[in-house]
DNA sequence: CATGAATGAGTTTTCATTCAT
DNA sequence: TATGAATGAAAACTCATTCAT
């Protein structure tokens, strides 16, 4: 048994611990024994690598959006053409990790503590920057940029919004519902601003 | 001094001191003694009206709901055709009250809280399904039945996604801004309907 | 039994526990729960009252000034001329309660808590200046303005070191032989500044 | 590198890091990581060298007496006569290293803590005896036994507490005032003394 | 009706100390 | 010789809740 080089371990496993004790709790009021706990150590440890209970929470925080950004990177990769690209970003904003119960949970309990952490806010904005951004890249390439920008907007609200029904759960909303959603959302405001423009000019 | 008859009077207080300190804080993890400071009375007195931090926090988020149910019946009352009523539901989703900063971050906790107690999951529940058929009654009369409840779904969720934004303070979601961003999906989801059935008997 | 208006009796109690425990000890570094324990409350009340340890403790300090002051303004009221006053300072600084053995414990103690707060020391640079303005105006009417500063400064000196001499029990320091030691160098240094006068203008 | 003979320089290294860290926060109440990072090393090998954080503060009390009574006996050695004797122990108590404020600091901390450790307090009355005897055989070839006990004592005292007023900071002592202060009461005392035993026959 | 008094249970955090490597 | 890993124990502090008045 290797003793040394234990850090990048227990690091990990207590982040993962921590999302995981959100989740099931669905708040950021969990107790670093519980979080210790899950991860097979002492609150101490936690303590040890981590310095404080907030420096865990940002930290698992930083994970999620971590994780949420090496999966839009890589399908943002594979995506052929503005449109896809624009499915693409849909499609890991619902998919596995993401949507798991448990993911959701935690993401809507750092939704609530960036009302008072400062530092979580500012990652959490991040991501909304992120979403706006990466949507609007491609929806520009589809429509004038003020309209991309519009849509960006409504469609980053609404998958924000089918986020936060699906951790209340009564709604049945599955994966895949949630994404027709919002690609039919996006396919209708595209299909108006075709319409309107044709008649724009012919009026 | 009358000393009695003053239930009701307490109970509001302490339920509005509820509303002011999640609101202020951001979170349900407010202390009893806060919300008896504000409302100028006792910690003890709370918990003689209220038996419990739950159930003055259960009460409160009824009467959150209790103020948008009123606000929309009587929006809904005087608005005139199934389109108008539609947009009298998302007019009262975003205005006034509801759309206080302190409103809305009592909202946002009340969604976290859901996932622990069952009595505020229920009441949100109630809300969303509430939301979701008020939206489907007037949508049914301007397209089939199972086209309405689709788009009651994502208009319902794009309110609650534009909510959560507005919490987060990242984007300039002003009021009119986010009335209008609705109103626009419902439009368009609407128009595409119109052409698509157009197309369809055409095809 | 009367439960209304017990803050000041716990206040008291708790201060009085606190000089009880650190005495005993010989250390600031004395636990709320020892404090608590001695005035026969729960720790929680002990922070209900006081906000914080630290609080406790200044207000402890506080105290124990506060009596060396009361019982040094009376002892200076029944002296008669200025030698006297001087004795009267000197035979305070031994008294009673100043020389319990507890007391000298708890006023060491607060010497070094001084390097680190700045409220501690605030209060023990105030109880230095007091002494050392007492013995000033008292000595200033023996001999020169600049003379009986340079000897209150020494006086001052010496009774302090007495004093922590004492809390080490090295030396057999009673009560009479400690004001003595300081009565003698009142003396000593008095006589000396007669004699050098009165060579000087005989030179 | 050589891995053997670590052992004096880790422990010189550790004690010196320990009065660094005590002076520093005035108070022994510092921790062994702290000590152990001054000097570089981990906090297991301070335990390993010196089997508890007792026995390293213990073992660093001792080097701070060690170190004031190497400059006293160089200091006498050079001195020539008794009273030049007198006035080496005198200034060997003020200086240098002995008055720098790290050193102040961790000597009121040690005073603090011999009220609790045995092993501290019996050190402490040693400094005090020898303190004390080096005065009185130096004080004896210039006035009776029992008076040069009796200044040697006051004279003890009064050093204390210029030490002690330094570390506090209230008033402007420098080394030379200390020292100036000091070497005035013997004066005045012996002055005292010898005009007294004038008096005496004469009377 | 209303409150000051009081506390038990629980939470974060710190730290000396141990141990396997 | 030296250390990273790990923890038990304890401390300050918080807070919902109870109770006597």
């Amino acid at each position: 048994m290797p003793k040394v080089g234990m850090e990048p371990v227990r690091r990990k496993a207590l982040v993962d611990a921590a999302i995981s004790a959100i989740g099931d709790q669905g708040t950021l009021a969990v107790t670093m024994s519980d979080i210790a706990r899950r991860a097979g150590v002492s609150p101490a440890l936690a303590h040890h690598y981590f310095g404080s209970k907030d420096q865990l929470l940002t930290e698992t925080m930083r994970s999620l959006l971590r994780d949420l950004r090496r999966d839009t990177v890589s399908a943002l990769a594979e995506a052929d053409g503005p449109r896809a690209r624009v499915s693409a970003i849909i499609r890991v904003s619902f998919h596995a990790g993401q949507f798991a119960p448990e993911t959701v949970a935690a993401w809507l309990a750092f939704y609530t503590e960036a009302q008072r952490s400062e530092a979580v806010r500012r990652l959490l904005v991040l991501y909304a920057r992120r979403l706006h951004s990466n949507l609007t890249a491609s929806l520009s390439q589809l429509c004038p940029k003020t309209e991309a920008s519009r849509i960006a907007e409504a469609t980053a609200a609404l998958i924000d919004g089918l986020y936060i029904r699906r951790a209340l759960g009564a709604a049945p909303l599955t994966t895949e519902r949630s994404i027709a959603l919002a690609e039919d959302a996006v396919d209708a405001a595209l299909a108006r601003l075709a319409t309107q423009q044709g008649k724009g000019p012919a009026a």
